[in-house]
RNA sequence: GCCCCCAUCGUCUAGUGGCCUAGGACAGCGGCCUUUCAAGCCGUCAACAGGGAUUCGAAUUCCCUUGGGGGCACCA
C-alpha cells in the first residue's frame, strides 16, 4: 500500500499513461487570476472542452489563485468572460458549481495544509527555514558559477519543525528517474537528480502549483491533464507527488506552445494577446474558435473550415502536433473575413450594429437609423474582415457624416485638369437634377453615356464622381453607394467638389 | 550552465518506408472579371536544417551536429 510507505522511493517510478476508457473523461482549465486572458492560455482551454465534448466527458475550470500578491482584480471576469465568447461552457466550476468544489483553491487551504503535513511526517517533505534572502544569495552564486540554480537542501536532513516564516519542501529522491507516457511526446525521461527540493507550501500558507494541482487533480477524479508544453518539465515533481500521496496520477498531454511572430512566446509586443481584445475587435468568436483550433491541431491536408459541431465531432489529440506555432494574423483576418461572408445580411446588420454605434464619429446621430444602416451594410458586407473595421473612414464613415475631408487633387484623373475635371463635374450635376428617379440602374444609365457624350472614359467619369461623393477613391460600388446616399446628398458633395475644383483653382 | 521538448514552403500544416517529380491553406506575385476597392475564379513562386546509419527503397526509422523553443522561484 503505497499510502503507507514512510520513506522517499528511489526506486526507477514509471507512469504509463494507460488510456483506460472505461472511467468517465473529466478535463479541467486551471486559470490564474493574474492578467487577461492570454490566447495561448484559451487555447488550451478549448483543447481541453474539445476533448471533453467529443468524449462526453466533464469540463471543470478550477481557479487557481494562489498566488495573493498577483493577483488582479477583474482577471477573473476577463477569463470567463473569453470563455464565454467563444461559446466554451463548463459544467463545474465558478458559477457552474459541481460536486467537487469549492473551485477556487483559495477556499481549499486547509486541505492542503493537512496533505502537506501529512507528507512532513511519512518523511516525503520537510519544513525548510531558509530566508529568501539566503536563498537568493544562493541563486545567485550558482548562477555566477554557472551551476544549475537550485535549492541546496540545506534543511533536508535537519528535522525543523513548523514555524512561522518555514516553508515545506519536497524531499526529491537523489537518484532514480522518473518516466511517463505523454500522449503527444511519446516517454519522457528526467534524473530524478537534475530536480532540486521545492516548495510545497509556502511560509504564506497557501500551496504552490505543484502541490495544489496534484491533490486537486486527484481530488476532482481529473483523467487526463491537456496542459501547454512549459509544464513538462514540472511534470517529474508532479508524478513524485501522486507517488508521494498513493494517487493513480491522469493521462498527461502536453500541447504545443503559441509563438509570436519572431517565434519566442507569445506577448503584449506582438500586439493583442488577450482574447477579449479579439473580442474588441469585432472578429468573430466562430471564426476565432476555428482559427484557434488549427492552431496545433488539423484533421486532414484540405479543410479549413470548421463548424463548433464539426470540431467536437473530429477532435482528437492523436492529431495534435507536436511543433509550437506561430501566431498568424493575416489567416485569422482571411479567416474571420469569410465567416463574415457567409453571414446572412439580417445577422450581419445585427452584430454590426453595436460595433457601427460604437465606431463612427461622435458627431452622428445616435441611436443610428436602422433601416439606413440596413441599405449601407450590403454594400460593404464582402469588404470587412472584422465587425469593427466596420465603422472606418475608408468602410463607412462617408455614408453617416455630414461633410467630407478630402484634397481637391483627389478628384482630379490622371490624364485631365483641373478645369476639365470641374466641367465633368458641372454637366454631371445637371443631369442628376433632372432625374426623378435615383436608383442605381437608372444612375448607371445616365452617367456611362455621359462619359461618350463628354469624350472621357467610363473610368474617369466615374472615378471623379466617386471622389466627391465619398472623399475616397476605393469605395463600394458607384451607383449603388449614391442610390443609397440619396440624390440631396450627392447633389450637394458634387456642388461642394466643383467648389473645391474651382476655390483652389489659382 | 543544467534538464526537457521540437525541426516539411515566409506562416499554419498534410505526410506514420514505395501512392511524394512532397498535397492544402494564408500571405506574395501574375491573370481573368470589372466604374475603384473588395469578393470570386485561374495560374505561379516557395519546404523535407546538415551529416552519417538501416533498407532494394527514406520527409517518414536510428545516431550525431546545428538550430529553435520551454523549464530550472516561497509564479502559475
Amino acid at each position: 500500500m503505497p499510502w503507507l510507505r514512510r520513506m522517499p522511493v528511489s526506486e526507477n517510478q514509471n507512469f504509463q499513461g494507460e488510456t483506460n476508457m472505461t472511467e468517465p473523461v473529466r478535463v479541467r482549465y486551471a486559470p490564474s487570476p493574474t492578467g487577461l486572458p492570454h490566447v495561448g492560455n484559451i487555447r488550451t482551454a478549448f483543447f481541453n472542452w474539445l476533448f471533453a465534448r467529443h468524449n462526453n466527458g466533464t469540463f471543470i475550470v478550477r481557479i487557481e489563485d494562489t498566488d495573493v500578491a498577483r493577483t488582479v482584480p477583474g482577471a477573473l471576469e476577463g477569463i470567463l468572460e473569453g470563455l464565454e465568447w467563444l461559446g466554451i461552457d463548463w459544467d463545474e466550476g465558478p458559477r457552474a458549481g459541481g460536486d467537487f468544489g469549492p473551485y477556487f483553491q483559495s477556499q481549499r487551504l486547509d486541505i492542503y495544509n493537512k496533505m502537506a503535513k501529512e507528507l512532513v511526517e511519512r518523511g516525503f517533505a520537510y519544513y525548510c527555514h531558509c530566508s529568501s534572502e539566503r536563498l537568493e544569495k544562493m541563486r545567485a552564486e550558482q548562477t555566477a558559477n554557472k551551476k544549475p540554480p537550485g535549492y541546496d537542501r540545506c534543511c533536508r536532513d535537519l528535522g525543523l519543525g513548523g514555524a512561522p516564516g518555514a516553508v515545506i519542501r519536497y524531499k526529491t529522491p537523489l537518484e532514480a528517474k522518473t518516466t511517463f507516457h505523454d500522449l503527444i511526446r511519446g516517454d519522457v525521461t528526467f534524473e530524478n537528480a537534475t530536480l532540486d527540493d521545492f516548495v510545497l507550501m509556502k511560509s504564506d500558507g497557501y500551496p504552490t502549483y505543484h502541490l495544489a494541482n496534484v491533490i486537486d487533480d486527484h481530488l476532482m477524479k481529473i483523467s487526463h491533464v491537456l496542459r501547454a508544453e512549459e509544464w513538462l518539465s514540472s511534470t517529474p515533481r508532479h508524478l513524485m507527488l501522486y507517488n508521494a500521496f498513493g494517487f493513480k496520477p491522469p493521462i498527461f498531454a502536453h500541447l504545443p506552445i503559441i509563438l509570436g511572430s519572431d517565434r519566442s512566446k507569445l506577448s503584449k509586443r506582438h500586439g493583442a494577446v488577450s482574447i477579449l481584445e479579439y473580442k474588441e475587435q469585432g472578429y468573430l468568436p466562430e471564426a476565432m474558435m476555428n482559427f484557434l483550433a488549427l492552431l496545433g491541431w488539423s484533421f486532414d491536408d484540405k479543410t479549413e473550415t470548421f463548424s463548433k459541431e464539426e470540431l467536437i465531432k473530429h477532435f482528437s489529440i492523436e492529431r495534435i502536433s507536436q511543433t509550437s506555432a506561430i501566431f498568424n494574423k493575416e489567416k485569422l483576418d482571411w479567416m474571420d473575413g469569410t465567416y463574415i461572408r457567409k453571414l446572412s445580411p439580417h445577422e450581419f446588420a445585427e452584430r454590426a450594429m453595436p460595433f457601427l454605434e460604437k465606431g463612427l464619429p461622435p458627431e452622428v446621430k445616435r441611436p443610428l437609423d436602422i433601416s439606413y444602416v440596413k441599405k449601407v451594410l450590403p454594400l460593404v458586407h464582402e469588404r470587412a474582415k472584422t465587425l469593427g473595421e466596420l465603422a472606418s473612414k475608408e468602410l463607412t464613415w462617408f455614408f453617416f457624416i455630414d461633410k467630407l475631408d478630402y484634397p481637391a487633387e483627389l478628384l482630379i484623373d490622371k490624364k485631365l485638369d483641373r478645369k476639365a475635371t470641374a466641367a465633368m463635374l458641372d454637366v454631371a450635376l445637371v443631369r442628376l437634377d433632372e432625374l426623378s428617379a435615383f436608383d442605381a440602374d437608372t444612375l448607371e444609365s445616365v452617367l456611362r453615356p455621359l462619359s461618350d457624350e463628354i469624350g472621357v472614359k467610363a473610368g474617369q467619369l466615374f472615378g471623379t464622381v466617386r471622389t466627391a461623393i465619398t472623399g475616397l477613391t476605393a469605395t463600394p460600388p458607384l451607383f449603388q453607394t449614391m442610390e443609397v446616399l440619396g440624390q440631396n446628398t450627392c447633389m450637394k458633395r458634387i456642388k461642394e467638389a466643383i467648389t473645391k475644383l474651382k476655390e483652389n483653382a489659382g
